[in-house]
DNA sequence: CCGTTATGTTACCATACGGTCACATAAGTG
DNA sequence: CACTTATGTGACCGTATGGTAACATAACGG
């Protein structure tokens, strides 16, 4: 669980994967209804990326009769917020980034040996 | 700048990227100081790694003599936030009560050893 | 100048990725 | 049972990606 992270990123850099999640947010659908979310895309295109999301973590499957129940797991977009968006968090919108850097760089221009 | 978040998410879904840039948190760092941060690779993959984080905003660089220097620019992950992360965040404390829920009922039906 | 340092360009390769198609299973429905 | 619906698997293909190597430029330091 620990640096197994990349694959919730690898998952979540395809345009359609996160727009499958977003679907997800209102609530599990099945495989046909994400299917039809992407008419230029065939079944299988939307398949695999339904398996790369789950095998990522980030939806599970519950299969119901003969069809199967897709559910968004937010704990991995959660982690990626908590382990590496939040540490940057500091950085934006404060001037005092800028100054700070600027003021870094300044000290290691001078400082070439 | 308001240019789609695609190749954003593409350049963070690499794990050496994402290193470059907790890397420059700290501060800017020349072409060749962040090579050094990579000991396993190249010269030149780190090269195009930084091209492809400069590609996507996610950095700037400066020439200084003969020596570039690369400053992180937090802005498009910022963006990534606002625009995606933190959106699925409402999610976080329901699926708390899901998990709550199903604990509940799990500790309910667990007769089973 | 010359050699060294810092960096960039071009070409090239292996693999991963997104996608399609043919075929297959399996559960409702008449 | 036969028929339709819902879904899955396997092979296959073009392109993108990450990586290396050969060659090239350009600024500093002596």
């Amino acid at each position: 669980m620990n640096e197994s992270l990349d694959v919730v990123w690898k998952a979540l850099a395809d345009k359609t994967r996160r727009e499958v999640l977003d679907a997800l947010r209102d609530g599990p659908r099945t495989t046909t209804e994400l299917v039809e979310l992407f008419p230029k895309l065939s079944r299988f295109a939307v398949m695999k990326h339904i398996d790369v999301l789950r095998d990522a973590g980030l939806i599970t499957t519950r299969p119901e009769g003969r069809r199967r129940i897709h559910a968004i797991n937010v704990v991995p977009i959660r982690m990626i917020y908590e382990r590496w968006v939040h540490r940057f968090e500091d950085l934006w919108a404060t001037k005092l980034t800028a100054l700070k850097r600027s003021a870094e760089s300044a000290a290691r221009k001078k400082k070439k040996p």
